[in-house]
DNA sequence: TGTACATCAGTGAACGCGCGTTCACTGATGTAC
DNA sequence: TGTACATCAGTGAACGCGCGTTCACTGATGTAC
């Protein structure tokens, strides 16, 4: 292995891409030092090269969480047939089987909303402006913000939900339930929303 | 104090209640013996009187939790004024400023979602009924599956969020946006749903 | 009613363990000549 | 191009600490006589 700034900036990417795995997984209360440098192939002393402290870590892994969250939001719903595009493509993959299944590689605010809500302000003023950036992309495709609102909660709440149910039909029904409403608020919404 | 065994029944019910509020205020993980017990003004060594393992106590507290989030629910929507009863009743309490900021009373699901979404299938199968029948509870209202389990996941993502947001009027208006929607759904359902 | 004893809820010292954190070190790499 | 040295990412032993758990104990209560 290199000693280049950049081989160190690429550990520290390595670190982070697996606790913020972790931490959708688990839940943040559940990250360990030990553990996730394991995981990475590296021991625990290397850690702090990176970090200032787990506390650090936690902030800096729940930023990738939000990122990752985010950007596989957008590259699942551009891929793939017509169909999957635009916003109903959205609903699609978010309210999937596939990402109610993959919570390491899924939406952070679904699998982390409760553990942020209890948690410091600093974490929480992480996630917020991400529950904004998600209600604002809903109202552009449903015209109204008091709809948007709806359907994210619906839709985080839906996510979540799905991964309590211990019989696959009612977590599946959670799923489409909101998937189809959603939709539909969608296909019937004003097609130049305001502002 | 006394060495009944109503005495013992009744130090359980005050360790447990300690441990209810505990977990919808801090997570399942965070949960540890040795606070709780001080919490409740003993010490850590009587704990293995009442339960086997911390992992028991984790159990029986969701029980409980759950069950004190549904009674609190009831009381909630039982008491107040005329506006305050009913399903619109129950919705407004559940969508309240007051619930919001007093998880360790409120309900257990809009709490632990997560947390109990990535647990064992023992957790899970706790939590899962429970879920049902506020479906079911909202079913009667609206009239129809579907609608009802759109309102609940609507419900208990808005709460989850309302807790992560740090600017307190987007927080109230995540609040608002479900609550007079989900209220609408209610007036508009038909008056005698099916079965 | 009063005394002697058994019960057992709760105490607190002790345990092994994994945690987060520190630090002297090693050895591969990049640089200077 | 080849050698000597400085750098520094990562190593692994060691630390103090709080955790869950065990267990010999204590002392207030309920019971027997």
């Amino acid at each position: 292995m290199g000693h280049s700034q950049a081989d160190k900036a690429l550990t520290r990417e390595r670190i982070l891409a697996e606790a913020s795995a972790q931490i959708r997984k688990e839940g943040l209360e559940s990250l360990s030092v030990g553990r996730l440098m394991q995981a990475v192939g590296l021991t625990h002393g290397g850690f702090y090269g990176h970090f200032a402290s787990r506390e650090d870590l936690v902030a800096r892994a729940l930023e990738q969480a939000l990122s990752d969250g985010a950007a596989n939001a957008r590259a699942s719903a551009a891929a793939g047939g017509e169909r999957a595009r635009g916003f109903a493509g959205f609903v699609r993959s978010y309210l999937s089987r596939a990402h109610r299944d993959a919570p390491g590689r899924g939406c952070a605010i679904g699998a982390l909303v409760c553990d942020v809500g209890r948690a410091d302000e600093a974490a929480r003023a992480l996630m917020a402006p991400r529950v904004e950036r998600y209600i604002e992309t809903a109202r552009q495709a449903l015209g109204d913000e008091t709809e948007a609102i709806v359907a994210v909660s619906a839709m985080v709440g839906a996510l979540a939900l799905s991964r309590v149910m211990t019989d696959p039909k009612r977590s599946d029904a959670i799923l489409r339930a909101v998937r189809d409403h959603v939709i539909a608020m969608a296909a019937e919404a004003k097609p130049l929303p305001p502002g």
